[in-house]
This record gives structure tokens, sequence and C-alpha cells, in this order.
DNA sequence: CTCGATGCAAACAATTTGCAGGAGC
DNA sequence: GCTCCTGCAAATTGTTTGCATCGAG
């Protein structure tokens, strides 16, 4: 499942028809602003900088388009704390670092981190996800988006 | 930090005391539940065990109570889905896996995975907490409590 | 008595839902 | 015209808060 960022809006629309998703305007214009480039952002900035640019989209359909693109694969979901829900656009292997001071998600690719072994002592078990999370305080920045 | 599980009413309130928490006849109730083993419970399931074992704790209470005591560091607080906050009664340094399936929670242990190496990529920073999920289906389990 | 703790009910915030009107085929 | 989507407002859920009462010392 290889993700391109960048696209246009009809290209959006291709996309989100081969996940099974009827391209309405506002889909597209939700999805259009996920898909510039990977971004970590709540209902309430998606919202807010949706109604920005373009017209009017209400908070229902904010909503309603943020669950139905979870359940389709276009976005993930991040729950990170429980006053929000954090969508994530890079729906590829990754794992998150959360400065604390900021409260800005910065991607940390799979392969930065390097596991020797995973072995979970007690149990034996499929295992569908790993998810590290890392908190901390950012003292240098390099190429990493936020 | 040491913790001991399988306490008293009385070693509780010493326990509570020393943790600056004035050890109120309620307050007692729910840390004593907590520290029979360690668990996972959310706030409805701290209400709905203490009225049966206990007279009676106001939902107000419960959360005042577990709030604080995140707060005070007796208890952890865990999110690990938006629809509510889980609490821990291990404070050690552990990781967790969620059966899928039963929802349940298992503890990992911090040493049952070893890492060779942390080393976010792109961004130089200060760690306070690294937090592992895993998530699953159990196949088999040993001895590790739920 | 005094102060903080409790419990009730009301308040809140994030999210979901019911339903009438609309858009696109 | 049918069907699905949208948007409004009302409903829901988990959690917090205001405030009067209660209880321990």
């Amino acid at each position: 499942m290889k993700q391109l960022f960048g696209l246009g809006k009809r290209e959006i629309g291709e996309l989100l028809r081969k996940k099974g998703i009827n391209p309405t305007t506002q889909r597209v214009e939700v999805a259009y602003l996920f898909m510039q480039k990977p971004q970590h952002l709540s209902a309430e900035e998606v919202f807010h900088k949706i109604n920005k640019e373009y017209e009017q989209v209400s908070q229902a359909t904010i909503y309603n388009t943020l669950r139905l693109f979870v359940e389709k694969g276009v976005l993930r979901e991040l729950v990170f704390s429980s006053d929000r829900i954090i969508y994530d656009s890079n729906i590829g292997p990754h794992h998150h670092f959360i400065d604390i001071e900021s409260g800005k998600i910065y991607d940390i690719p799979a392969d930065a981190l390097s596991f020797s072994n995973v072995a979970i002592s007690g149990i034996e078990a499929d295992i569908e996800e790993i998810s590290l999370l890392i908190r901390g305080k950012v003292r240098r920045q390099k190429a990493v988006h936020a």
C-alpha cells in the first residue's frame, strides 16, 4: 500500500474510489488536506483548516468523514490523550514521538528503532500491531515533519 | 518506589499518607481494590466493583479519587481508546499487550523486550517515557495476570 | 467547631445520530 | 426520481464541577 503525498484533487478522488469511498466534494476536501503531507490532526483542527480554505463543511460531516476514512484505511486513528482523537495521514508502519513541551507529534520511521528481540514473556500471541510511543522534550530537530 | 500488592486496609492507609493523600474511608476502599493485585480498570469498573463489596461510593468520588491517585502517583493512567481511561495499579516501568478478541490487557515486564538500540532518527531529545503497545490475539497464556 | 471530603445533580466536551433538505446520477 | 450525502440540532457518553451537607478530629 504505497502512499503518495501532494496529490491533486482529482487524484484524491481516484484514491478514495479505490478505497471504496464515494468521493464527494467535502470528502475530497478533507482527504486533500491530509494528503498534502504526512500530518497529525484532530477533528477540530480539520474543521478549522477546512473552513478557512474552503466554503463550509459541518462538524458532523467532518466527524463522519474522518470515521469513514479510518474504517476504509485512508487515515489512522491515534489516541494519545482522552480528550481528542488524532488522525494520521501516514498509514504505513511507524512510531511516534511527542514533545511534552509543544505537544507536537513527530513520526519515527519504523526502522529507526531496532528491535533485536521482541519476546513477550508469558503469552504466546499473534501480533497485529506494535506501536511504540516516546514522550520527551525536543532539543534539536533535523529533517522530520511534525 | 517499591510496590507491594495484597496489602491490608490499614497498610493501604499508610501508603496513601506517604503519597500525601488523606486516607478517607472511600479512598482506602478504592486503593484497596487496586492493591489486591496488579490490574487495569476503568472508572466504571471501579464504580461497580466498589459498590458490590462496599456500601456506596458516588461516581463523582470515584472519578475524583482516581484523578487524585494519578496526580499523586498511586495509579497510572492509560489511554488506549478514546471512550474510556484505564487505571493501572502497576506504576513501575512495563508495557502492554492488548488481546484484540477479549479486550484484556496484559502487562509485559519492561525487560521482556530487549532494545538493542533506541535511536530516534531526525530528532535529538530528552526522553521521559517510552511506552510500547502491542495488539494481537492471544493463543496461549502462561503465568501472566490480565 | 472547623475543614476538607462526599454526593447529588447540573455542566461540559468530544463525538454520534435522527432526520429533513439537497446534490448528483 | 432514487439514493446517498450533508448539515443542523438534539442526543449520548465519559468526565468534571458547584454546592450544600456530612464527618472526623
